[in-house]
DNA sequence: CCTAAATTCAAACATGTGTTTTAATCAAAC
DNA sequence: GTTTGATTAAAACACATGTTTGAATTTAGG
């Protein structure tokens, strides 16, 4: 290692203010102050705030995806190879599992997950743009095999469904920040296993084609 | 009218463009140059930037819960009356449809929906200090009736997913701003009561007691 | 050691922001 | 028509922000 986690040091802490403020509400001098390093270090090392936050997501977002792309195949290759028709909860379990086992992996990722629970309804154009030029193909192939699996839905009702997921999906990633929770006086604290559960099956049966 | 419109161009300005570009996002000098107004005119007729997003906010909204909460007691008390348990549906349709209906009275109403929608997931303070201290009377009741509806559920659970269901119709609400849409290829474009029911299969299959 | 490159540092810079000020203008009442 | 209060206007203010600069310091290689 050439420094002495200089660099590190501030991917931790924008890691970590990034996911609690957002980007635009999170400060250079926040980040250096809280990684103690110069004000300057940020753009000598990464060269602007855009390119640290962009640095920031991907490092953990381009091996999630590989995953999830891993998994969302081989459901389809195994559905081939039976000749059975793409079951939808295998589909989004395939999508979702992976995130969900980051939950755990350390604070770290936790943060990364808030950062991408937000970015699903994000206003701002700069981080808005870093998550869906990531996340779009990911999109597209999980759009494809949902209509796969739900062949008698117009497509179009198919994709608003997804999006109904997909902002649920969100919603376990921000977290319960409790201070800024909807329901203040009810704890929510599960464990990981327990809200993928509660997710996939809430969103499972809400994209079902019972009807 | 003792002005010509000063104020309300302000707030049509306002309206528009915070749902675009979300509070923070938004200049006073886009406003005022879009309300062809001069740039002092908002702290002169509202007093601050946050006063104006409360006045924009709470001038829809106050009649909004009104109703809504208008329906969801209607609800109740039909239940009671014919001595039935509280109908899924029924109490998320009351919940929903009010703000539903408001989705063609008008661009204004519209950009008051999106910026509704944006607040569910807002990081900013003070945008969500707004949403969340005129919402939240509102989410307590509908917590306690889906309680009520689903007496076999954890409480914890129904805050789950009740939080899946609200980010969904935040979905809804934000719109689909064709630039910026997850699956640009598709048109989404449907009529305000075929969304409206879309959501409402969708939240309430995923809420229902069947498991 | 000495040198040269990499890194850190304090300071300044350029710009964008919400807000305030102070004077000019307008509208209505007497 | 004058006066009084409300409104508009242009300018400046105060401050926060991302970025750059140029010197100081540290690090690594010979």
């Amino acid at each position: 290692m050439t420094q002495n986690g200089t660099r590190q040091r501030i991917i931790d802490a924008a890691e970590q203010l990034f996911a609690e403020k957002g980007f635009n509400n999170t400060t250079m001098r926040a980040i250096t102050s809280m990684a103690d390093v110069n004000l300057a270090a940020v753009n000598y090392h990464f060269g602007s705030k855009e390119s640290l936050l962009q640095e920031v997501f991907e490092k953990h977002i381009l091996p999630l995806n590989k995953e999830r792309r891993r998994r969302l195949e081989a459901v389809r290759e195994e559905s081939r190879k039976n000749n059975k028709k793409l079951n939808v909860r295998e589909v989004l379990c395939a999508f979702v599992s992976p995130t969900m086992k980051l939950r755990d992996a350390g604070p770290s990722t936790r943060n990364f997950l808030s950062l991408v629970g937000r970015s699903l309804s994000e206003a701002d154009e700069t981080p808005r743009n870093i998550f869906f030029t990531n996340m779009r193909p990911m999109f597209e192939l999980l759009f494809d095999m949902m209509c796969e699996a739900l062949p008698a839905k117009d497509p179009s009702h198919v994709c608003w469904q997804l999006r109904f997921a997909l902002s649920s999906m969100g919603q376990v990633l921000i977290g319960a920040n409790p201070s800024r929770a909807l329901f203040p006086h009810i704890d929510t604290n599960h464990t990981t296993q327990e809200i993928e559960e509660l997710l996939l099956d809430f969103i499972t049966k809400g994209m079902g084609e019972s009807h």
